[in-house]
DNA sequence: TAACATTACTACAACGTTTTCGTGTTGATA
DNA sequence: TATCAACACGAAAACGTTGTAGTAATGTTA
């Protein structure tokens, strides 16, 4: 195995002594110029550069943030990772993926193998099979070990530690709102089931929104489904049996909020198929802005998320509470970082 | 700060030397089982892990490779990732993303700055913009300080290296062959312009495809689009625009093959506003099994690439050089492995 | 000319591991 | 009782850096 050129080498070709050439590289005063200048120049030619490795090792950071999410096939986190790569690149920082595939046990043996010193912190989203158990002692021991954490989208409230979130609520409430002045008067909703945060906080906002237009909810307009696996493998069946049964059962529904863009989508497509026309006789409105709604016919009104200004958001805050910790500086209180939403109006609204 | 605990500090408090900790933590038959039970114990209630960097400085590797992709939000990059985790996380190995974003210097400082000893060796695609320039000194540099190297997809021959594609060609002529054989007459292509390694060999496809079904290709049915930021920004005009003049010049055009998804979305697109029928006077196929094409109407035939065998089998190649490089043996040739692609039939054809 | 500064370097410790090569203490054997 | 394994452990080097604390060889000052 061929060796990278280094410090020693150098020292040897150049009959001085390591430290020399380590200040000679860095134009320390110590030196003479023309020393620092035979230096450099060989270490040009060796192509000499420094071993990242050693250097974490001595400095106690490695100048990498390790990002966990639970699914990278996937507009929104793929937005949020370029959002954090911008920023931490930017920064002087790499980025380490890693992926729980929605699994508990995989988000545990991710974050324990990058634990290890591989990185100073974390960007983490919930898998959904750890907001299922609640289980968040991996998150607790992160944070014991005084390894930085910051938690996006999916959050919970037991974590102390920053977050980057939209107004989950608020954005639903802009939806449907929308949808209501714009002459929808009977209103569904296609949501999750409610151990995940965003949709039952969406769920949330629509019933306000509902609320406040006087309009009461009903029951049979809620459709909770059951995500597993939906956006690995074809299990949209049974998402377009319940739209079906909802436009079956409820032919005067003239809106439709969903709270994501896959959702939205497969309801056009069904409602189509039915015969409705839409906008004209049903609404529909998604959350998250992804492709599929660039491209659905027609296109899907959504409500954005950001997901790139989120990633930043996340690096900022995951990068100040490094130096934070490293310069040992006093503990600021965790923020909860909440960026705006806003509607895209498309083809799928009047 | 905090400090994580070390070998130094579990020896000091249970007053023996680091060696035994680290000989008894590792079971070794040096220690006495009395001393490897205490030692453990004690590393267990201070919850001792071994520090990665310190191995990684110890052992020369690092456990991880780097992934540089042209752009993460794109499904395909997306599911070689999945693949590339896949395949690493099962052999002990970590992932480092860096995005390109298309341009050259990104391509060249991300590289930088994981050859630094980051990384154990990469896996690349290229960015449009170093296809463009054909200048491939990072990638020999590279080579050159014995750090492996895998490309996919977007490739070079120039490079000697392993190389994951697949048969874009075949893959061209598949489409093309099945729109004559379901009785399409008149076949236009949207591609890219030819310094995109990928799109020329699909244009080259099509022409096979033509030419051996005796069809002479019309210079006007061909169309390169400049696709500059396609992805990125909302410059779907310029490519709607391309196509509606196509389809006004030559309006019994009843069959387009396009090399990605989008082009053959948008064309869709395009074609419906027209008045025509998808696919009962023009059928469409495209390249590469997103998002789009399981949710555009109607549903899009593609030609799948198979992204995330892609990823696993460059992370096996990979890893297998890295291999063959730590434990210094007699290299194997570099190998170009060709992953079959595979026709989805969708609702866009017959 | 003795005391002191300045210059231009070198030695060494430290970061946290692993591993090779000791070494002192037992107990058994001749 | 001297010799020698076997046992249980420790010292030290190595990975590649950086930075502090020396140290010679000059030059300057009183």
């Amino acid at each position: 195995m061929k060796k990278r050129t280094t410090l020693k080498q150098l020292a040897r070709e150049l009959d001085v002594s390591i430290s020399t050439v380590s200040k000679a590289l860095k134009n320390s005063p110590e030196i003479s110029q023309d020393t620092i200048d035979r230096v450099k120049a060989f270490a040009k030619l060796l192509n000499y550069r420094p071993n990242n490795i050693a250097l974490s090792l001595k400095n106690k950071k490695t100048k990498t943030i390790g990002i966990i999410i639970p699914d990278i096939v996937h507009h929104f986190f793929t937005k949020v990772i370029k959002g954090v790569e911008k920023y931490a690149n930017s920064n002087g920082y790499n980025v380490i993926v890693g992926l729980s595939n929605e699994s508990f046990s995989n988000e545990v043996i991710n974050m324990e193998m990058l634990a290890n010193g591989s990185i100073d912190g974390f960007i983490i989203s919930m898998s959904r099979e750890t907001m299922q158990r609640q289980d968040y002692q991996h998150y607790t021991e992160t944070l014991n070990e005084d390894i930085p954490l910051v938690m996006f989208d999916r959050v919970v409230a037991e974590i102390p530690c920053d977050k980057v979130i939209v107004d989950d609520t608020k954005g639903a409430e802009i939806a449907v709102n929308t949808l209501i002045n714009k002459g929808a008067t009977k209103i569904a909703i296609l949501t999750t089931k409610d151990y995940v945060s965003v949709g039952r906080l969406r769920t949330k906002g629509y019933l306000e929104a509902l609320k406040n237009h006087g309009i009461n909810p009903i029951r049979d307009l809620i459709i909770k489904i059951d995500d597993e696996l939906l956006y690995e493998e074809d299990h949209l069946d049974a998402l377009e049996k319940q739209v079906r049964e909802l436009l079956l059962n409820h032919t005067d529904v003239n809106g439709i909020f969903a709270v994501n863009e896959l959702y939205a989508v497969v309801a056009m497509k069904v409602a189509k198929e039915m015969g409705y026309e839409i906008p004209n006789n049903l609404q529909v409105i998604g959350f998250t802005d992804g492709m599929l709604s660039k491209h659905a016919t027609p296109t899907l009104s959504t409500i954005s998320q950001h997901g790139e200004s989120m990633g930043s958001k996340a690096a900022e805050l995951l990068i100040q509470r490094i130096d934070e910790r490293v310069n040992d500086l006093p503990k600021e209180p965790t923020k909860t970082v909440v960026i705006s939403t806003n509607l895209i109006q498309r083809g799928s609204t009047k």
